[in-house]
DNA sequence: ATAAACCTTAGAGTTTAATCCAAGGTCAAG
DNA sequence: CTTGACCTTGGATTAAACTCTAAGGTTTAT
């Protein structure tokens, strides 16, 4: 049995953390003392370490939510709905990677053109470039014409 | 000279962005109509293009008003300035994006080793990675020992 | 003259993942 | 029995960039 804070150093996190995510419904400590205090048990702390792994790979608090609801319920339920997850948290990771790229290879256009040296900035090409749109060095963003169809982003 | 919906819609934002912008001190009317309407003119709505492009390439609305402070006293100031928070943005940019890297491969790890059918989860593959640390599904991070030196993230 | 479309304001809500605070109760050591 | 470390609660705050609401005033067209 741990107390709070006794959990939080075992995984280097805060205290509030776990506070955090039991108003989330993520994780409960399994009982309390009898003043009160959180007691997290050993499966509360195997639990714990499911919803670090699974932020370490990219899901949000609620996507886990989502996971553990499987995974308490694991043989009443789909591979299908799992790897459904992964593979909506994969495009939206793809998506965000695609245009972070877009805006790495603007960035790096804009200041290849600036001298970055000490004298004004009348004649700043990065300047120029954002004030009169010169299409050569901001790329400009692939128009998909996705059809909005029913998923979420 | 513009009322605010009609330089929103000539933009294609919502005219509460336009309001949003101004109360953040990026782009103020130049005037107001007797009735108090918000009155654009043409240095305006180049100003506003400016921020677009801005955000086109990833600068947060913070560094907008940097760069917009910097645009404005142009002569003044040097292009090592303006350049400095591109490159800055740059960095930031590619290390959120190595953070996404990161998150992409192990996912793709997961959804590769899950079958994917209609059968129970009770083995699926990606609940018992996330169950017990597989290093070889899951990417590790890379330990970078980040001096802890003056420069914000 | 009256409806529709547009405008005004201040302020609250959204999302994500915590982090911090205040006021107070508990526990072990000395 | 008191100090200090730890715990409890609810609620406020952070960052980013809007988006929405309520309650009311203005413009334009029929
Ligand atoms: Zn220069
Ligand atoms: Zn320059
Ligand atoms: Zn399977
Ligand atoms: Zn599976």
């Amino acid at each position: 049995m741990y107390r709070i804070g006794e959990l939080a150093a075992l995984y280097d996190i805060k205290a509030d953390t776990l506070r955090f995510y039991e108003k989330h419904g993520l994780l409960s400590p399994s009982s309390r003392s009898d003043s009160g205090y959180r007691l997290y048990n050993q499966d509360d702390s195997e639990r714990l370490k499911f919803i670090l792994r699974a932020k370490a790979v990219g899901f949000s608090l609620n996507d886990i939510a989502d996971l553990l609801s499987i995974e308490v319920d694991k043989s009443n339920r789909a591979c299908a709905e799992v790897k459904g997850l992964v593979d909506t948290k994969l495009e939206q990771v793809e998506a965000k990677l695609a245009e972070l790229q877009h805006f790495a290879t603007s960035l790096k256009s804009l200041s290849n053109t600036c001298c970055g040296g000490p004298d004004s900035a009348e004649h700043c090409s990065i300047l120029e470039a954002l004030e009169s749109s010169e299409q050569h060095i901001i790329a400009k963003k692939e128009q998909h014409h996705f059809s909005h169809s029913g998923h979420k982003d």
